[in-house]
DNA sequence: AACTATTTATAAGA
DNA sequence: TTCTTATAAATAGTT
């Protein structure tokens, strides 16, 4: 609609793609408030420029809060509560993580001896002994067995 | 832009309404879509019908969740996402501090040793020699010595 | 920012 | 709903 017809594709020149950008905006407002008069429909309608400049329209008779709402009760989407829930979720998930390394660490270091009886300290002292070997050969050059002792001590395996 | 002008008010006759509805909208639809490529332009529009139907366009390029934060941190509408965002950075942290963790087990564990140095290596060798006498000490009910290692090896203090 | 030749959208009808 | 088509509206290229 215009002197010439043209191809749906990006306008590589940019002063007329902005000018493009601007007339077509200015249409497609009119176009949205003119939907939102004649068929009593809520219309939100936001969008950033490729220079990142913002515009929108929204309908009067709701505000952009009560939009997102209804947005999200429609859609069933939750946009941010499930995935704030799921945040949490992994965010616990860490912690706890966390909070048994630094046990196993201090294990090792030799506190956090109180609760563990005397098998179970058996089996500590075997590990760490076994640990230390490892430890001065590697200092002497004699043997890298990176990885061997990691299936031995069973860690947890998550990447985070 | 029809066969007769019409007012732009409100149409009362159901029917129609919801005819001049679906039409206009793939109008618009199709309008945001060409603006969307045209000019390289993010655009989201959300609408609901009058008897509450509902229909969305979203630009390709980006999600709509992306698009809201996108909106609020525009806008300044702050809904919920400095908290969000106060979450992500405390993740982030942990995801850290789990990191280093880790490593740390790693090293006691006989693994990870290739980047460590000579000192370094003599170091662990003592923290670990050290550790596994308190837990021989404590295995033979001689000594708790909690907490004084924890000092030398300079662990993380965060709690969580 | 205006103009205008064309294209595009759509109101009414089928 | 979908199609047709006369007409209104939007806009591409120009000034």
């Amino acid at each position: 609609m215009g002197r010439g017809k043209i191809e749906i594709k990006r306008i590589e020149n940019a002063t007329n793609r902005q000018v493009t950008y601007s007339k077509r905006r200015n249409g497609i407002f009119k176009k949205a408030q003119e939907l939102t008069v004649l068929c009593d429909a809520k219309v939100s309608l936001i969008m950033f420029s490729s220079t990142g400049k913002f515009h929108e329209f929204i309908s009067p008779n709701i505000s952009t809060k009560a939009f997102f709402d209804l947005y999200q009760k429609t859609t069933g989407t939750d946009l941010w509560i499930s995935h704030y829930e799921k945040m949490q979720e992994n965010y616990r998930r860490l912690k706890e993580i966390n909070k048994k390394l630094r046990r196993e660490i201090r294990q090792r270091m030799g506190g956090d001896l109180d609760d563990l009886n005397i098998k179970e300290l058996q089996a500590l002292e075997a590990k760490m002994d076994s640990s230390l070997v490892a430890i001065r050969d590697r200092k002497e050059n004699r043997v890298n067995i990176k990885g061997y002792f990691c299936v031995c001590l069973n860690l947890p395996t998550t990447s985070d």
